[in-house]
This record gives structure tokens, sequence and C-alpha cells, in this order.
DNA sequence: ATATTATTTAGAATAGTTCTTGATAAAAAT
DNA sequence: ATTTTTATCAAGAACTATTCTAAATAATAT
């Protein structure tokens, strides 16, 4: 069942002269019914199940074109392959640096991420970004240890 | 001239059986005399000027050792090559979309930086990294507009 | 219909980084 | 002071995520 709001095979305008295809269409049902925050492989292994014929480059080329219309978001932790997320509600995230997994963290009302920070005087700020590093509850709670070799 | 605190040539404590090489020695001074965020490529060809034989491999392995040993710091923005830092005073950074450099910024004094968002209950917190992404104040200054091809 | 433009695909290419291997060097043990 | 152990270095191969290329296909506009 679908994890967020929009309806799943709604039609959506990408803008820019961009086509609703097919395989646009399946990589973004997937990101709609996914509550983790998928890898582009892992997203390609999703998509596979419903369109076996569908490329990894083609899933790159989805991902990135529905990133700059701006209806899924692209996160990146550190230098580990790209995440991608259909929550368009501004949020942090937290990576558990156990199980290795990105889940949302939601902003408290009425406080500003950037309030923080001396920012710098005279700067256009586009977006401040928080990410929170550590072990989730999960983890915490089974007492699981970080893999080391 | 040193921006930061520590003398420059000072022999510093790796622990764990590491030993302050030439090498490591060189590579932690062309950092401690950067204000920059220079990438492992940067590093490589600033302490190249002062030891022509090393190789890029040993600033990869000399960078490496240094971060796990906690002297310098690892600074990853999106998915750009890692860039290193030696300040060791907790900060955030900024990123500037136009001249693509990497500045710190300083906290306010006494604002938590995890007092913005809703930590999820039971989760073993680390760190927490903001970064603020835009345009800096000289690129506004001077009107630099963003390299559209 | 025809021309134009966008898209898909497979595979090649790229870039940053890590790994492998043999040589070198420093430290520890004898 | 030798020997043994352990750490390090360097060159290049290997790896991985991602982007690019080029040709085929499909959708849209004329």
């Amino acid at each position: 069942m679908p994890v967020h709001k929009k309806k799943l095979s709604e039609k959506i305008d990408l803008g820019g002269g961009h086509r609703m295809t097919p395989q646009r269409q399946v990589v973004y049902d997937v990101l709609m019914s996914s509550r983790d925050h998928p890898t582009a492989t892992e997203v390609f292994i999703r998509v596979q199940e419903k369109m076996s014929s569908i490329s990894l480059a083609t899933v790159y080329n989805c991902l990135d074109t529905l990133a700059v219309a701006g209806i899924v978001k692209q996160v990146n932790v550190d230098r580990e392959p790209s995440r991608y997320c259909g929550n368009l509600a501004p949020h942090a995230h937290f990576h558990c640096e156990t199980c290795a997994t990105v889940m949302d963290i939601d902003l408290k009302d009425g406080v500003e991420p950037s309030g923080s920070v001396k920012l710098p005087r005279g700067a256009k700020i586009q977006k401040v970004e928080v990410a929170v590093r550590g072990q989730c509850p999960e983890c915490v709670r089974t007492n699981k240890r970080k893999n080391l070799s």
C-alpha cells in the first residue's frame, strides 16, 4: 500500500517538455511506496519485478529526471551511494551506522534548522541540511554491534 | 604561515601502534596550513612541492590514518570528492554552489544543532551535521553566475 | 505522413577511492 | 648487533557508483 499521500499511478507533469513515461511512472511508484531510502540499484531491483526489461541506466535517468523535476529527493550520506526519497516535506535524516539505513526525522515546529549556525554575512542560502548519525532505536534495542572485521 | 593553533612539525601521537612518518607529517602540515578544504588530489599537489616522491595512494593512506586517529576531519559534500579539514572545533560547513568551495561556519553559542529536529526515541546519537548550501558572499558580491553549459 | 524531439538501452568510459603486492624501513626481541 | 616482527610506501590494478555514447525506438508536433 502507498505510504505517501499522492495516489499511485497518478499522472504527474514533469515540466520542461518531459514526458511521464511508463518507466518513469514505475520508478516513481516504487519510490512512493517505499518507506526506506533505496539506492538506485535497490530501486532497480524493485522496479524489475514490475517491468523486467528496464535497464539500470534507465533507472538512473528516471531518478535524475524525477529529482530535477522536484517530485522526489536525492539524499546523500557521506560518499555512500545516493538514496532516493518520496517525502517532499522538509525533514532531516537519521543514518544508522549499525544497520546502514536512512530514516526521515521530523523538524521541530517553529525551529529553523539554520538557527544553530552563524550564517556568513551576505551569503544567499539555498538550503540547510541536518543529518544525524548514530544507532537507530531498533539496533540499540537488539544490541547489535557494528560489523568490525 | 600556520592558520591553526598547533605548531607545525609538532610530533603527534597517532595511537594504535601508528607512526608519525615523514609522509604523514607533511600531509598533516599541509592540512594545518590550509584554510580551504582541499580534496585528496589537492593535498597531493601541495605535498608534492615539499616531497616530490610521494604518491597519491600514500596521500590517501595518510589522510585516512590521520582521520581515523581523529586529528583531522573528513568532510563530505554530497557525492563530491572528500575534503579534509584541520579544524577540530565543532562547526558546520557552507558549500558555495557557484565556486564550489567549502568554508567553515561557526555554531551559535549555546544552541545545540540537534535542537531543531525530533530525535528518534531510543536512538544513540553520535554526531549531528549541519550543512548549508547556497552562494558565498564573495560570489554574491561579484555577481558570478553558475556555470550552465 | 513526415519531421522533430525525447527516451530507452547496452555497453563503454570516467572518477574517486581502495586493494594488492613486493620492497623498504622502523621497532622489538633475542 | 642481528634477527624477527610489524608498519609503511609506492605503483599500478581493481572496484564501484555514476555518467556518457550511440543507435534504436517511440511519442509529439507539423
